[in-house]
DNA sequence: CGCGAGCTTGACGTTGTTCAACTAGAGTGG
DNA sequence: CCACTCTAGTTGAACAACGTCAAGCTCGCG
């Protein structure tokens, strides 16, 4: 992780929430509230039942947010890409972390001061209710994820996560982010099924893979696999 | 469902955050911005994917949230007694709910207008801030229950299940308000695996289960199969 | 009294995990 | 530059865990 400190809003590529209201409400604060930090691919951004220091915004990069469970037995929620809350899911509630986010690719975040935020959001109504609502999307992904691990098969857990990762990249063509075993733990299975299941799909022309190159080649029946499961 | 139109927060038995809101304020309303219903044993009270209507809050009861899947295949997320929000988790983000809840008892709640909730927040962060954090405490519980669903084998999930309940009542002692299906349901397992699952536990002394008649004999090692599960 | 809901147990089959072995490619140091 | 090592991916075989089906049981209620 490297730090850089002497950032400013008009530097970031990405307008937040935060940025927005500082403007709109013009109470940009003398000394710096937040700094930025630079994760290496596979370096962790935030570790699940560690402290909550700051509110982290995703400006660059792709990662991972996960549970962390036994044996290297870690479950994928969801990936992020710009502009995402990271430190969201723990913010209202949680003083500690309740799962990890790791870089999946060379990333950069922005590091608020969590009494800065709060300061700003007991000021402005409009903030607080625009971090309500993507705390609320947050939940119903995670809902989702609980119904689909516990009702699908194995096959249909596989097509969603390849749809997912065709609505993530919103194409039907492209590299995966994930290792096998990644894929796995989006689907909550092992590394060997997820390579089965690949090869079924790939055999009934569903998909075409090749490495990490993935082209969804029959999307309505993979569809039609996810929904069934 | 009946309903009981005229009620006064001063006849209700909970002092919600609402009435807490009003009262600090003063600003009770001229007109009725709520009333009561009551929902016999097995009513449904909200309906997964039916639209959000009223702010619904727990005032007398128990009762079960859970997700309706596939084939009468359901999972329960937790139990609620008054007082606690059951339209919570969809009030900030949802329009229709996404999930149902069923009274295990006869029950009671109070229904708010939902525009009225909502131009009360506004003008109150105390509330805002008090929902926010209710909320919060919904989305652990169900980071647990997909972490420990997915990571525990049923054995550990039922103990589980067992512990929940007994903290849920605050005693080792306490008689059951679900079927063994319903317990099952808790877990993600079926009614056969947790009816012998249960018997094992007799026959190990960890509990004694007469009906729905629960006694936690060996708590210690009831948590440990919980948590090693 | 009979019926149905809830509960219990046995037998069986399926699903998916685990262990193990092998291959290919990428990175590293002598 | 080449041997080495490590990671990622793939496949097979054996096993364990659960779900499903089926049958019987008890108790409360109409």
């Amino acid at each position: 992780m490297k730090l850089r400190r002497h950032i400013q809003c008009t530097d970031c590529p990405v307008k937040c929430d935060v940025h927005r209201t500082l403007t709109t409400c013009n109470t940009f604060p003398d000394s710096p509230m937040s700094f930025h930090a630079s994760f290496r691919k596979h370096e962790r951004i935030c570790r699940q039942s560690c402290g909550v220091s700051h509110a982290i915004y995703l400006v660059e990069g792709i990662a991972k947010l996960y549970i962390e469970g036994i044996n290297d037995h870690n479950i994928i929620l969801y990936l992020m890409k710009p502009p995402a809350y990271i430190g969201l899911l723990s913010f209202f509630q949680a003083p500690v972390y309740s799962y990890s986010v790791t870089a999946l690719e060379d990333s950069r975040v922005c590091m608020i001061e969590l009494d800065f935020l709060r300061q700003l959001y007991l000021e402005n109504h409009a903030l607080l209710l625009s971090l309500n609502e993507a705390f609320g999307k947050s939940v119903a992904l995670i809902m989702n994820k609980l119904i689909s691990l516990n009702q699908k098969n194995t096959r249909g857990r596989v097509a969603e996560s390849l749809l997912y990762l065709a609505d993530f990249y919103s194409s039907d063509r492209y590299r995966m982010p994930v290792t096998r075993k990644e894929l796995g733990e989006m689907s909550a299975i092992s590394e060997e099924t997820t390579v089965r299941l690949l090869t079924e799909f790939r055999k009934e022309h569903i998909i075409e893979i090749e490495g990490r190159d993935v082209q969804i080649m029959d999307k309505k029946l993979l569809r039609k696999i996810s929904d069934l499961g």
